[in-house]
DNA sequence: AGCACGCCGACT
DNA sequence: GTCGGCGTGCTC
């Protein structure tokens, strides 16, 4: 410590804006450091804060400065390029500093917070490398010139599964290996960490260990230890393994980089490409970006030139594309006089399959049984007490469920505002689709995937495991069948409604629709015969186009991004979306509105565009009502922001959150 | 965020 | 007469 400092600034876990300043006791001058860890006191019980700075005098009266309580860590837990990161995700993402740190580090090391215990130790031989074929080399060949040459750049890889994408990733890592850098594997979710896991063990033995939410709190620091101490050198993990401390970082890897799930939807709202991106940028690693339907953000980057667009095509075994069918559900609506959920088609279809004991896999991305409860009486309908939400009826358990708040009821009998019996169940979930199933096919077996038998993740992969064997005929399912189920393709892919994929109030519907059309679409792609896909749509037109380009990227690319020119959404210019809530209405709008006010002294300077405030699509949330404010920029504004806030967050009974590049 | 303090409504 | 609602201010 240098002579005369007596202060330390400490940064506390809350969502506070500041540091605060306290005495260095003579006893722990030599211990304090930049990064460590302080027990403090403060308020009635003390916390736990990060030393993050010095000085020689405070303005406050010395009396009203309280001494450290001690200092707890030997080495501060994040070295300098993670404490500098740390500055840089509370900048972008408008986070406190304490936030922003404790992002970073593993839950064991936070107070009051666990994770759930679970161990998995894995040894095995070392497996012999397989070779690349011509496509897989040159790929090969451009990262690793990068990596062994200390030039960073950021890859997107491209290619269906089964294009050896993986095998890549490990060549990759193990030239890192021989160069003595350390690389970071990112997966959307656990099960698919899971399914790789052994892999990498097999190929790297104990220079792999895994970093994630399923181990126990002591493993997961034992692990985050070693790793600091240059131990590990290939992590795999989840979003926020990302933050790994590593030494020698050469490689971060994204597998799946669109996946919604690399986004943190709780303060701070990160993204962990975005803090790749910083990584890069602090520590010289390499970013490999992999997918097998890009991002439009990230084909964007290839466009303009950051990125280096690397493709690899199936190798084996060689798959035939699907024909697909594309069903106007307004002709099936004129011709049966009635909505339906299955078009002739797609019914006649079906039973074709079944009969020749091929697999049918249906998608609909909604859950439950009914989707909306409504009397033909008086006209209202059920909605959640809390939300402004309609209530989804699930037949399983049999009762009446809020999707957002989680409030649940018992269904009832009549009508609670005018006590009539005219309640119709009406709106098409997946437990409907499987009754309906069961009821026009009762001879085969049938399976359901969502989030509801997702609950439990051993019924997920019952459910998955089933299928794959053969062991169900038909599996129905929402998002979560989306990725590649059978290698050698399913004879029938059915999409119930595309329109509920298309019609989201969102700018990134027609991109979101396209990326599930083109991973169920690969789906039916099959090694013998010919797959068969079918959409249903009130859209046709929309959809086709949607349809005919899955298998040409860039044809989507150069259609969608034109719309998304002309609206200027991302790619083009930085998105920030805020949202005021709290329990009187009035106050949420009048605060919002100010807000916008605040903000329209800087439109000009800053060349902003905002947008509303609006109330939010689910504008009661919880009891709380909700107010967005959409802001759109060509460079990020956390700076200007922060300011603003700080001026109106005095007011408590509306909460302010600023979600950056929301998603 | 958590907690204390302080000022107005329905109750043992 | 009190218990308790949540609006406001503070935490080094």
């Amino acid at each position: 410590m240098k002579k005369g400092l007596l202060y330390a600034q400490v940064v506390l876990p809350l969502p506070l804006d500041r540091s605060f300043d306290y005495l260095i006791p003579s006893s722990l001058m030599k211990k304090v450091g930049i990064g460590k860890r302080v027990r403090v006191p403060f308020g009635k019980e003390g916390k736990v804060g990060y030393i993050v700075g010095f000085s020689s005098r405070s303005p406050l009266p010395p009396k009203s400065v309280k001494p450290l309580g001690m200092v707890i860590d030997e080495e501060p837990l994040l070295d300098e390029r993670l404490f500098e990161l740390s500055k840089r995700l509370r900048d972008y993402y408008l986070c406190s500093w304490g936030e922003a740190l404790e992002a970073m580090l593993p839950t064991s090391l936070l107070p009051r917070k666990r994770g759930i215990p679970f161990s998995s130790v894995m040894e095995g031989p070392l497996e012999t490398v397989p070779s690349l074929n011509e496509e897989q080399k040159r790929s090969f060949q451009e990262i690793v010139s990068h990596v062994a040459q200390e030039r960073p750049a950021t890859f997107l890889l491209v290619g269906p599964e089964g294009s050896g994408k993986m095998e890549l990733t490990l060549q990759v890592i193990r030239t890192c290996l021989e160069k003595e850098r350390s690389s970071i594997v990112l997966f959307p979710e656990i099960s698919l960490l899971r399914r790789e896991e052994e892999r990498f063990r097999r190929r790297f033995g104990e220079k792999v260990c895994s970093l994630h939410s399923q181990l126990s709190p002591l493993k997961r620091y034992e692990i985050w230890m070693s790793l600091k101490k240059g131990n590990g050198r290939v992590v795999l993990g989840v979003r926020s393994a990302v933050f790994s401390p590593v030494q020698q970082l050469g490689l971060i890897v994204l597998y799946e980089e669109g996946d919604s799930s690399y986004k943190q939807e709780e303060s701070p709202r990160y993204h962990a490409r975005q803090i790749a991106l910083m990584r890069s940028e602090l520590e010289g690693c390499s970013i490999l970006l992999e997918s097998s339907v890009p991002s439009l953000e990230s084909y964007a980057e290839v466009e303009r030139g950051r990125y280096v667009l690397l493709r690899l095509s199936r190798t084996f075994p060689e798959k035939h594309p699907p024909s697909i069918r594309i069903v106007d559900m307004r002709e099936e609506l004129r011709d049966q006089k009635r909505k339906v959920l299955f078009s002739k088609e797609l019914e006649r279809k079906i039973a074709e399959v079944l009969k020749e004991k091929g697999q049918v896999l249906l998608f609909l991305n909604r859950r439950g049984f009914s989707t909306f409860i409504h009397c033909r009486k008086c006209g209202s309908t059920l909605r959640c007490p809390n939300c402004s939400i309609s209530l989804k009826y699930h037949f399983e358990p049999k009762r009446l469920i809020c999707h957002y708040c989680n409030v649940q009821e018992k269904a009832p009998e009549i009508c609670p505002a005018c006590r009539e019996s005219y309640l119709q169940y009406s709106g098409v979930g997946t437990e409907r689709v499987e009754s309906e199933i069961h009821r026009l096919f009762p001879e085969a077996r049938i399976g359901r995937l969502d989030a509801d038998v997702a609950k439990s993740a051993r019924s997920q992969e019952e459910a998955l495991t089933s299928f794959r064997r053969g062991e169900v005929d038909l599996l129905v399912g929402t998002q979560m069948v989306v990725r590649e189920l059978v290698p050698q393709g399913i004879p029938l892919v059915g999409i119930l409604s595309a329109d509920t994929l298309l019609n989201r109030p969102d700018f990134r519907s027609a991109e979101r629709t396209f990326g599930v059309l083109s991973r169920l679409m690969s789906q039916a792609a099959r090694a013998e015969g010919t797959g068969e896909v079918i959409i249903q749509t009130f859209s046709p037109e929309k959809i086709a186009f949607l349809a005919d380009t899955s298998q040409d990227y860039s044809a989507f690319y150069q259609e969608e991004i034109r719309s998304r020119k002309e609206l200027g959404f991302p790619p083009f210019g930085f998105l920030t979306q805020m949202t005021f809530s709290g329990k009187k209405e009035e106050k949420v709008t009048s605060l919002s509105n100010s807000f916008k006010k605040s903000l329209n002294r800087l439109k000009q300077k800053k060349r902003l565009a905002l947008l509303g405030p609006a109330p939010c699509l689910v504008y009661q949330l919880k009891g709380e009502y909700r107010w967005q404010l959409l802001i759109k920029s060509e460079k990020p504004i956390g700076e200007s922001l922060r300011k603003i806030l700080k001026r109106s967050q005095e007011s408590r009974a509306v909460k302010i959150t600023v979600d950056v590049d929301p998603l």
